[in-house]
Formats: structure tokens, C-alpha cells, sequence
DNA sequence: GTCTATATTTCGATAGAC
DNA sequence: GTCTATCGAAATATAGAC
């Protein structure tokens, strides 16, 4: 299972859709101060501040503060459905263990991006909000199906798929709100507790 | 089990604290926008259309916008850890059940005020987080203790007690960031729920 | 206790030189 | 592409009349 989990974790690139260095350290230094104080907490000189350029120059790479949190928002929405869609196939059980190891992985590991996934929805714009949301959904579904197949497979006693699915995922989200790289487990050894929580949660022989 | 929930969450009272009509408009105003838009995401002018009042007006009855929301988190975060308190009493298998279905109807139900509990605190001051930081630690610290008196007493099966209070507490807590009152459960309905994919994940025979 | 009016600061965003 | 300088709006908070 490690090597799987591994395997998908390693697969995933932040920083792809954003190839020039002077964008990557706006980019960086927006996730640090989004993920600790917020959107809306945080101002222009905090993002210029932390890139070494002036309020000014962040301009020329980005619209607005908006496009910003928006495209950061984007990009780890679609790292998240990425890695649970990968994580789902296969075998119902093994695929159980593999996404909540990996789900928990990430958001610890990964912790500003996961924040600024989870929450940081209210303050995007209307259209790009619907565009996230159907992102989200695409992932909720894939969880819900791999436990409606466990079901069906007989290897998940569950009497509720959406309820279940919806606690499964809370488990890893969580992480992000409250997860230290100073405290007591390493990203691998909580993804390896919750993996094994969850299995059980779910009923798993 | 639901006779001692339904009396534990019955006498819980968040506006206790303020008894003035105004106050409590003021206080209500903002707890909806805090929830809704963060604390950072609100202006005094929603507080004060909220309330029926002036911004100026709003000064009379608190010293700055993070005194109301120091008030409300700290009066939320002694409700939470109420609580836990009192459900955490008794036997531990009975006493998790009710624990769970608390807090996760808590949650559920009064969403807005335990947004502000979960995901408003890197807006306090230094010397109010320190405070709420410690109502937060005695919560938590409940939940160990109930979890480790259940695995001496041999009723939870549980390698690592901190880890699964982790995991017990983020099931309530990411409800307030994802249940809508027009969603598929009832905040009955989830507690029910959620107290047994709990007890399952501590392994209660 | 509440209001209108306003002081003061900071915000996001733009202009124009280099 | 980056800078300094600045604009106009919006923020928190206060002054003073009623």
C-alpha cells in the first residue's frame, strides 16, 4: 500500500502550471500568507513583501488578488481530485486505504495549499466559485462510488454512502486545519493511523 | 443515549452572556457575517446593517470589531468544552456515543457560532488566542482522557489514543465547515450517524 | 444610546519613468 | 519587468450634536 501511496503522492506538481521563477515566488509567498491569515487577511504587501518585489510589480503577472487566490484555488482542487481518483481503483478495500492515506498525506503535508482549498471558497468571485465547485463534486463522487462498490462487493458494512463518504473525507480535510510539521506524527505515520481508522470506520473485515 | 444528548445540548445557552436586546442583535450580526464572509471578510458596515444600527453606534457596546469576536469565540469555545464535559461522564462506550452525537449536533446546528470556534482564531490578538488556546486544550484533553479510560477498561481497541482523539474531534469539527441546513440529514440525523461510524473506528464491541 | 459627519489609515489597483 | 508615486475607495474608529 506505502508504495502506492508513494507513488501518487509523488506524481503530483504544484508548481506545474507556473513555469517562470519570479511567478513561482508570488505564487509561494500568496500560499503562505492565504493559508495563515486568509484571503481577505491578507493584503498586497504581505504577497510583494514575501516575493521580494513591490505591490507594483505583481501586477504584470497576475489581474488581480482574486485571480490569484482563484488559480491557486484551481490548481489544488485539481491536485486533490487527482490524487483521489487515482487512489480509488482497484480493489474496494485496498483503494479505501490507499486514498485515505494518501488524502491524509497531502493535507499535512501540503498543509497551505490544503487550506487554502478548504477554506477559502467564500471569498472567490461567483463564476470562478462554480468553477471549483464542480471540481469538488468530481471528487465527493469518486469517493462515494468507491464505497457504494465496496458496499455492492460486500467488503464495506455501511448503511449510509454519502454519510460515510462525507466522514471519511472530513478526516483528511481536518488534517489541514490543525496538522504541525512540530508535532507528534509525520505526515506518513498519520496517514497510516487514519488509513487504518477508516477501515474500520467503514466496516472493513 | 438521545434522552442525554437532547438534555446536554438543551442547556446549552450562547446568548447568556448578552443579555441586552442590542447587544444581541450586535452580537448575532456579526456571528453570521464572522461564519459567512470570516472576520477578515467583514466590515463593520454588515455588522451594522445587520444590527439595525450605525457603525458609531456599535462602539457604545464593544471596544473594536476583535473584542466582539474574542467575546464570541471564547463564549463559544466554554460551550464546546461544556460540552464534552459533561457528555464525556460515565461509561466509556455510552459516554463516546453521546460525546460524538453532541458535538457533531452542535456543529451541525449551530454552525455559525462554531465556525468562529474551528476557523477564526489566527485573527485574535496574541494575548486573547492564548486564552481561547487553553479552553481548546482542556477540550481536547477530555477526549484523550474518555478515550483512554475506554482502552483500560478494554471497551476501545485503539494503538494510539491522541491519534484517534484527533480523529473522533475532526468528525464533529468539519461538519461546521461543510453541512447546510437544506442538505441530505437533519443534524439528528448525522449525530446518529456519525456516533456510530465513531464507535466502530474505537473498535467498541 | 444613537445619530451624522469625519479623521486617519490602509487597501487594491494604476500611471508613468526607467 | 520593475520601480516610485499616487489615485480613489473602503476600512476602523472617534467627535460632537441630540
Amino acid at each position: 500500500m506505502q508504495d502506492r501511496v508513494k507513488a501518487i503522492l509523488a506524481g503530483l506538481d504544484l508548481w506545474a502550471e507556473w513555469p517562470s521563477p519570479t511567478q513561482r515566488r508570488i505564487v509561494g509567498a500568496a500560499l503562505e500568507s492565504f493559508a495563515e491569515r486568509g484571503f481577505h487577511g491578507t493584503s498586497l504587501k504581505h504577497i510583494a513583501a514575501g516575493s521580494g518585489l513591490s505591490t507594483a510589480a505583481l501586477y504584470v503577472h497576475f489581474a488581480s488578488k482574486e485571480e490569484l487566490l482563484f488559480a491557486l484555488s484551481r490548481r489544488g482542487h485539481a491536485l486533490a481530485r487527482d490524487l483521489v481518483a487515482q487512489a480509488a481503483e482497484g480493489e474496494p478495500a485496498r483503494a479505501l486505504s490507499v486514498l485515505v492515506a494518501a488524502f491524509t498525506h497531502w493535507h499535512a503535508e501540503h498543509r497551505t495549499i490544503a487550506r487554502v482549498v478548504q477554506y477559502e471558497q467564500s471569498a472567490l468571485e461567483h463564476g470562478h466559485a462554480l468553477e471549483i465547485a464542480a471540481l469538488r463534486r468530481d471528487t465527493e463522487r469518486i469517493v462515494r462510488d468507491l464505497l457504494g462498490r465496496g458496499v455492492d462487493a460486500g467488503v464495506f458494512a455501511v448503511s449510509d454512502v454519502p454519510g460515510a463518504a462525507a466522514a471519511v473525507l472530513s478526516l483528511g480535510i481536518d488534517v489541514a486545519r490543525w496538522y504541525g510539521p512540530r508535532g507528534r506524527w509525520s505526515p506518513h505515520e498519520l496517514a497510516e493511523l487514519y488509513a487504518d481508522l477508516a477501515a474500520r470506520m467503514l466496516g472493513v473485515p
